[in-house]
RNA sequence: GGGCGCAUAGCUCAGCUGGGAGAGCACCUGCCUUACAAGCAGGGGGUCACUGGUUCGAGCCCAGUUGUGCCCACCA
């Protein structure tokens, strides 16, 4: 006997048993096989602290269908997986877990011992992200699931860093950079998010030395005038050309500063006389080293005012900025005050308002690592989907800023350097050293760790064993696509492609698969603070991983965000279920003895071939999609293929050839065996559990769907003839069905169809569908009309006049005005055939297909007309 | 200031290289037809934002307009 199924499908009842049983088998490891092409995705490491959001099943369900398609073609499929240490983030969450759980502050602790909370923290609640990936079905090479802080992923850091730094691309110096006060350290321009802040213009008089004059500077911060060094004017500024070289009195504080000519000054704005704080301001820091002029930083790290602001030092950023507005205005300084909004820099992290500082940091020199990575998005090499991002990229790429890589935290990769304590020297080394190589002083180790997107950058090679020349960084790098959001695409694709091209002397990845967010049903973004996280583990509790994947491989297309509605999940789910079955009543129907085979040709029916060249068509055009990274496109095929073709049209045909033994039945079975497992194995990479389960309970060929051969098309499978021959049949039952609803002919009743048609042998062979399908009691085929009933209405088919006889009189009017319809229907389409047809320029451009097409649209519908007036003028 | 996306049925969205407008949900009618009511059959509903252009033919290509969202950028 085989396996009853229930009549709803239980995803949780399936899903862990299933997963474990891939897992067990060893279905998601990966070899380097010589015989085997490689096929190769390297996760996008989520955050260790992190939480499975929407965002992840997204990436992770497109991840999965293209690594799940991969392996069933026969490629040896790496899907990488891992975590990201996240440096801010994870030193965050262990900060606060100490204050709040021991009162304790990571000073207290000191670094050693801080670190050593954070790698428990880290081995206690690691997995837990990595648990909720397994949730969703995801196929990674657990076995090679890697830690950007683990020893390879740190030696690889190292080796690049040291290399780096000797080619100079690498370098330390007294910038300005972008400081968060709140997480204490140095961030890089792609850390920061912009928002437009309300603020004020304040106009400030700045009185000339030894003059009764002032200028009036405009400024939006006025806290940092603590740290000018200088006013500068536009040099062709008439109004301020004599003062040009003179020296101010800055408020306040009364230091001498002075006054400056500068093309960067724009005459028309404010009032074309800019304070310059070198040491605040990206600008003013340029135009200090123009000018020679002294930094004075006047800020310490967390915001508050240092000893250079006067009696000002020790207040919060914003309240020296209140003091210092009402001591401007209680001295008469202050000219006036405008509204002014202004764009602020925001922490990516925690969203406090960043302040330009200078500070001594390390960098990386980009330009000469850009150059390479624009030319590679140029020329193809890698190409994004959607193209469009390419322009984002490139725009990105071309106008990079040195990228500031040190940070100051404790959790990270330490930077490699040292210090000589005795003779000043650096030394920046791959193994650790206690000496310096040149006086033998002692010597101590940079403080600051790394951006974490230091070591992201080299995830598609540290992880398959750089520096070291591994067998699998040898196979499977580069790797085939990346797929991620294209929130993440400066942060980290950008510097993969120019690690990858630096380090590994080739590209990363052939293709960037960009998908958007996912956003709640309102259309905003899904946040901690607004609350409208949609939890993708209830979603798989109520609804199962498959119908959840599903629905985010459904109705979006590349690069667009997608909003999330529970009703799609529903709707997926019931596709499920629909699925479930349809695969139920295969079962029920099956021989014990009937056996996974391709179906005997020779005994086929009609509506065996039609399925199978329907089924053979789909297998060919998903392919495709697939191939082209279309995977809503694809799904929508299946779901159309599997619900419309053949649950409503082929299970319906086939049934009445159930109950006894005959070659027509067995044909049945094997056509229902093998449409419904080769479906199963192209529905499979979207939805795997529920595929899995099914497949595992019908007769197959193999242990696991995941592992059997990812259907192809097959040109043995094409049947035209047949094609031709249903369609003429579901055309004529579907008029049927349409005519009886309309004159509210009860399902119950059956009556006798009359079929005048010239193709009587298929309406003749088509009879059982009549009588299943559309009501038909007997169906008696002829080619003219004689034994029709008087009393029966005309349905009008493709090739086909049907004759529903009635019971009672037909009322003439209502016959005639519902024919009439059809008439003026098949009148316009006429006029439109012919329309097209009588014009030259279409007959002589058109293709020739198109043309033909045409004109057989042309004939059916002139014949069809016909037998419609033919009606009409019976009736009277 | 640049760049990009979106505008298609009441709602949410598809529509792949230009060749008679689609799905899901919602709505209306009728069905518990033994795989499935998480279902079946039938139905209503769209100047594909607007204006021009290219083309035999435009939802799709081009130009512009409006609305909307996003990204980038060192005007204090």
């Amino acid at each position: 006997m085989r396996k009853e199924l229930d009549k709803h499908y239980e995803p949780a009842a399936v899903e862990e048993r299933l997963y474990k049983f891939w897992q067990d088998n060893g279905y998601f490891h990966a070899e380097v096989d010589k015989t085997k092409e490689p096929y190769t995705i390297v996760i996008p490491p989520p955050n260790v602290t992190g939480q499975l959001h929407m965002g992840h099943a997204l990436d992770q369900t497109i991840q999965d269908i293209l690594i799940r398609t991969k392996r069933m073609q026969g490629f040896a499929t790496l899907w990488q997986p891992g975590t990201d240490h996240a440096g801010i983030a994870t030193q965050i969450k262990v900060e606060e877990m100490l204050r709040k759980e021991e009162g304790l502050s990571k000073h207290d602790l000191g670094r050693e011992k801080f670190l050593e909370r954070v790698w428990e923290w880290k081995d206690k609640y690691g997995d837990i992200i990595t648990n909720q990936l397994k949730k969703l079905g995801s196929s990674c090479d657990w076995e090679r699931e890697r830690f950007t802080m683990d020893e390879g992923c740190s030696r690889a850091v190292r080796e690049v860093f040291v290399n780096l730094y000797e080619k100079g691309l690498i370098y330390q110096g007294n910038r300005i950079i972008n400081w968060c006060p709140s997480c204490v350290t140095a961030l890089s321009d792609a850390e920061v998010e912009y928002s437009e802040m309300d603020g004020n213009f304040w106009h400030i008089k700045y009185p000339v030395k030894d003059s009764d004059e002032f200028v009036i500077i405009a400024t939006t911060r006025p806290e940092t005038m603590l740290g000018d060094t200088a006013v500068a004017v536009n040099p062709d500024d008439e109004r301020y050309a004599h003062l040009v070289g003179k020296t101010l009195m800055l408020p306040l504080l009364n230091r001498e500063i002075p006054i400056i000519a500068d093309e960067y000054v724009d005459k028309e704005f404010g009032t074309g006389c800019v304070k310059i704080t070198p040491a605040h301001d990206p600008n003013d820091f340029e135009i200090g080293l123009r000018h020679n002029l002294p930094q004075i930083r006047v800020m310490n790290d967390d915001a508050t005012i240092n000893k250079f602001g006067g009696k000002y030092e020790g207040m919060d950023r914003y309240d020296a900025r209140k003091a210092i507005v009402a001591d401007l205005e209680e001295l008469g300084l202050l000219a006036k005050i405008e509204n002014h909004s202004r764009n602020v820099g925001n922490c990516y992290r925690c969203t406090t308002v960043l302040e330009p500082i200078t500070s001594k940091q390390w960098f990386v020199k980009m330009e000469p690592l850009a150059k390479p990575a624009v030319d590679v998005v140029k020329d193809k090499t890698i190409e994004f989907i959607p193209e469009r991002f390419s322009k984002i990229y490139l725009n990105w790429m071309e106008n990079v800023h040195d990228w500031c890589i040190s940070r100051q935290l404790w959790w990270g990769h330490r930077i490699p350097a040292f210090y000589c304590q005795d003779c000043d020297e650096t030394i920046v080394s791959k193994t650790d050293i206690t000496e310096c190589p040149k006086c033998g002083g002692k010597v101590k180790q940079d403080e600051d760790v790394l951006d974490t997107w230091f070591s992201s950058a080299l995830w598609p090679f540290s992880t398959l064993g750089y520096p070291d020349k591994t067998e699998e960084l040898d196979y499977f790098y580069p790797t085939s696509v990346l797929v991620t959001g294209y929130d993440i695409i400066f942060f980290w694709v950008a510097r993969m492609i120019f690690s990858g091209l630096e380090h590994m002397n080739e590209i990363p990845f052939n293709d960037v698969f960009i998908h958007g967010i996912v956003r709640d049903s309102q259309g905003r973004k899904m946040s901690k603070s607004l609350g409208n996280g949609i939890d993708p583990l209830e979603i798989i509790a109520q609804y199962g991983a498959d119908a959840l994947r599903f629905t985010l491989a459904t109705g979006n297309s590349p690069g667009n965000d997608m909003r999330f509605h529970n009703e799609r999940v529903e709707a997926s789910r019931n596709f499920a279920n629909k699925i479930w079955n349809a695969s139920r009543f295969v079962m029920m129907n099956l021989s014990d003895d009937i056996e996974y085979a391709a179906p005997k040709f020779d005994t086929l029916e009609t509506e065996d071939k039609w399925i199978l060249h329907k089924f053979n068509e789909l297998a060919g055009e998903v392919n495709q999609n697939i191939d082209k990274y279309e995977l809503g496109i694809a799904v929508q095929k299946l779901y159309d293929f599997i619900w419309d073709d053949f649950c409503d049209w082929y299970i319906e045909l086939v049934k009445p050839r159930f109950g006894e033994e005959s070659a027509s039945n067995l044909a049945a079975q094997q056509t229902l065996v093998y449409v419904l497992s080769n479906t199963l194995k192209l529905l499979h990479p979207f939805m795997p559990f529920i595929t899995e389960e099914i497949w595992q309970t019908l007769p197959n060929d193999g242990d696991s769907i995941m592992v059997s051969k990812f259907p192809s098309y097959d040109k043995e499978l094409e049947f035209p003839d047949a094609v031709e021959e249903m369609r003429l049949i579901m055309e004529a039952i579907r008029a049927v069905r349409n005519v009886r609803a309309e004159m509210n002919v009860p399902p119950s009743k059956r009556a006798t169809l009359y079929i005048v048609t010239d193709k009587t042998e298929t309406f003749a062979n088509g009879e059982k569908f009549f009588q299943k399908l559309a009501g038909a009691s007997e169906v008696i085929v002829s080619a003219d009309k004689s034994n029709i009933p008087d009393n029966a209405v005309s349905i009008v088919a493709d090739q086909a006049e049907i004759f529903l006889p009635q019971d009672e009189l037909v009322d003439r009017e209502k016959e005639t005005e519902r024919l009439n319809k059809e008439k003026s229907r098949l009148e316009g389409e006429i006029k439109r055939a012919e329309g097209k047809l009588s014009n030259k320029g279409f007959t002589d451009k058109a293709p020739a297909a198109v043309i033909d097409e045409e004109r057989a649209k042309l004939e059916k519908y002139k014949d069809m007309l016909q037998k419609v007036i033919d009606s009409i003028e019976k009736l009277g």
